[in-house]
DNA sequence: TTGAAAGCGCTAACAC
DNA sequence: GTGTTAGCGCTTTCAA
C-alpha cells in the first residue's frame, strides 16, 4: 500500500492539513512541528500523489508536446534535442511531458492527440512547422499553447524562436569581414518564417556594410531545404556563370549539398569559395572541410519553451510573449579570407 | 468549468453510478437508459477525468519509457521509432507514455526518473542497453518493467527482443545459397546479447549447411559497433590476406564501414565481395551499392512492448514472458552469386 | 499555529 | 436495473 498523507500525519502526530501546509512550505507552521513532519515524511519516504493533488487543484501536471512525424523521425536529432530540453526543464516544476506526433499531412480525418481531447494536459507545446488545421482545431480547447521554431502566419501566440535575423546577419558579416563582397545566398521553402528571416539577416548585413544587393546572387526558388536543393541551387548559379567568392546557405543541409556541387565542379573550399551554413547539425564536423555555421542551441529552445509555459500557466505573462534564443557563429574550416 | 459525470447524470436523469456503469459498458443496464446516457455524454462532450478515475482505481494510466541519452540522440532514428510504436499502441488502452532519458553513464549520483520515484507510472519500459545499476535501483519500486532490445545478464524479466539468431541465420543462409563458402563475420561489443545472438545465427547457418567454421574469418574483437569498427575489422582481415567472398556484419553501421574499406582497397561490391548487414537503417539505401540487410521492425518492437505491458498489468501473464519479433531479409544490391 | 471538514470527479460495494 | 453511499489522497476554507 502506498504511503499517504494520513500516514505521515499520524506518525508526526498532526493533522493532514498540517502536513499539507508544510509540504507547500507555508510559513505559519511552527519550526517545531515543521521539523517533526519533515522527519516523518523522510522516514516514510512519502511521495504525494500527483493524482489526488491534481484532482483538487484542477491541473494535470502534464504538458503536451506535439510535432509532425517527419520532424520526429528526422535523421538529424534536432527536435529530439528540443524535446529533451523541455523534458529537462519540466523537472523543475514537476511537470511531465507527453510527446506525441501528428501525421505530417494533418487533415480533417485526423483526430487531435488524445491528451488534448481528454484534457490530460495543462498546456501544449508545438514544435516545428505544423499544418494550420492543427492550430485551428487546437484553439477550440481552452489551453495555452506555445510554439517552438515556428510561428503561424495568422494569430498572435507565445513562441520560442531562433534569432534567425541576427544569425543571418552574423553569418553574412563574418564573410564580409573576411573581405568577401560577392556573397551568394541560397534558400528554399521561403514561406517558412525561419528561412525568410535568415534571408532578411543576409540583406541587412549587406546593407549595413554598403554592399549592393544583387538578386542574381540569390536563389530562393528551391521548394525544399535539403541537400539536393542546395546542390541544385549552387549548380544553377554556376551554370549561369555567376561569380561569387562566398556563399551563405539558409541551413546546413543545403550548405552540404552546395559543397558537394562546388567540389564536383572542381572549386576549392574555402580557397575559391567560402561557405557558411546555419543550424549546426551533427554531420557538419564530418564534412570536407568541416562546415562553419551558425549554431542553434536546440536544447535551450526546449528549456525556454517550458519556462515560458510555466509563466503562461501562472498567468504571469500575456499570451503572446515571444522569446528569441540567441545563436552563435561556429568557426570551422569552410571559410577563409578572400584571395585576390 | 469542466463537464463532470454529475452533469451527465443530471441531463440523463440517472445517478452518477449509472453513468459510470455505462461508461464501462456494463451489461446490466437497460438498453433504454444506456441510450439516454450515451446521448447526454455526446451532447455535453463529456470526457471522464483520468485523474479522478486513477485516484480511485489506483493506477496512473501512464507508462514510463526509459532509454539512455545516447540512444535517444542517435542520428539513426532507431529508438525514436520504437518509442513511436509504444506511443501508438498506448492509445489502444488510453495510456500515456512518459519518455525520459538517463545519463549514458548512470552512476550512484544519478537519481531515477521522477516518474518512478514519484510513482506516476504503472509500469516501465526500458529500451536498449542500460547500466545494470539502473535496473537494480528500479527493482526497489514495485512496478513491472519490460525490456526492449536488451536483456540484462542476470535476473528474469519480460522482454521484447529481436529474433537475432534467426536473423543471423537468414543473412548467412542467403549468402550460402548464393554459393558463398568463405563467409566472414564481423562484430563488436560481443557482450551485447543482440550482437552475440547474430553471431550464433551465423554459426548455426554454417553448421546447417555443412560449412566448416573458420575462426580466422571472424572478427569479434572490436569494442564498438560503429562505422569505424567495421572499417577497421575488414581492413584487418584484408591486411592478414584472409580470403572471403562474402561478409556478414553484425549491424548496418559496421557493414557500411566495411564497404568503405572494401572500396578503398579496390574490391568490387558485390562482384568480389557480397555484404549483408543487420538493422535496416535509413542510410542503407544511399550506399553504393545499396546494402542488403536484415530488417528490424522498430515500430513493431514498441507495439509489442506496450501490448506485453498491458498483459502484465492485467496479470494475464507471468512476469518473465518474452516475445521475439521476427525480422526479414531485405534484398538490395550488395550481394550477388559467387563468381568463380 | 493547528485541526475539522468539505469536496475535487470518479468507482464500487451494497441496497432496493 | 438503478440509486445511495463511502471513499481514493489531497488541498483549502474556516474555526478554534
Amino acid at each position: 500500500m502506498r504511503v499517504t498523507i494520513k500516514d505521515v500525519a499520524r506518525k508526526a502526530g498532526v493533522s493532514t492539513a498540517t502536513v499539507s501546509l508544510v509540504l507547500h512550505d507555508n510559513r505559519r507552521i511552527s519550526v517545531e512541528t515543521r521539523k517533526r513532519v519533515l522527519k516523518a515524511i523522510h522516514e516514510l519516504e512519502y511521495q504525494p500523489s500527483q493524482l489526488a493533488r491534481g484532482l483538487v487543484m484542477k491541473q494535470t501536471g502534464n504538458i503536451g508536446f506535439i510535432l509532425t512525424e517527419d520532424h520526429f523521425l528526422r535523421t538529424e536529432p534536432f527536435y529530439t534535442r528540443i524535446f529533451l530540453g523541455t523534458e529537462f526543464e519540466a523537472r523543475e516544476s514537476s511537470h511531465f511531458v507527453l510527446l506525441t506526433t501528428i501525421p505530417t499531412q494533418f487533415t480533417e480525418e485526423n483526430s487531435l492527440p488524445r491528451f488534448v481531447t481528454q484534457q490530460s494536459v495543462d498546456g501544449i507545446i508545438v514544435a516545428g512547422k505544423v499544418p494550420q488545421l492543427l492550430i485551428e482545431k487546437l484553439k477550440h480547447y481552452n489551453m495555452p499553447f506555445i510554439f517552438i521554431d515556428y510561428y503561424p502566419p495568422k494569430g498572435d501566440y507565445s513562441a520560442v524562436l531562433i534569432d534567425n535575423i541576427h544569425g543571418g546577419m552574423v553569418a553574412t558579416e563574418h564573410l564580409i569581414k573576411l573581405g568577401h563582397k560577392e556573397i551568394a545566398f541560397i534558400g528554399g521553402d521561403m514561406e517558412h518564417p525561419s528561412i525568410n528571416e535568415r534571408y532578411i539577416g543576409y540583406k541587412m548585413a549587406l546593407e549595413k556594410h554598403g554592399i549592393r544587393y544583387r538578386s542574381e546572387l540569390v536563389i530562393t526558388s528551391e521548394e525544399a531545404t535539403g541537400k539536393e536543393s542546395g546542390l541544385h541551387a549552387v549548380c544553377s548559379l554556376l551554370d549561369r556563370d555567376i561569380k561569387f567568392s562566398a556563399l551563405f546557405a539558409c541551413n546546413d543541409a543545403m550548405a552540404i549539398g552546395a559543397m558537394e556541387c562546388l567540389r564536383k565542379r572542381g572549386l576549392k573550399i574555402p580557397d575559391q569559395v567560402s561557405v557558411v551554413g546555419f543550424d549546426d547539425i551533427e554531420s557538419d564536423v564530418f564534412q570536407d572541410p568541416p562546415l562553419t555555421t551558425i549554431a542553434v542551441p536546440k536544447f535551450d529552445l526546449g528549456i525556454e519553451a517550458m519556462r515560458l509555459m510555466r509563466e503562461v500557466l501562472a498567468n504571469k505573462v500575456r499570451k503572446n510573449k515571444k522569446v528569441l534564443v540567441p545563436v552563435e557563429l561556429v568557426l570551422r574550416k569552410s571559410t577563409s579570407p578572400l584571395k585576390k
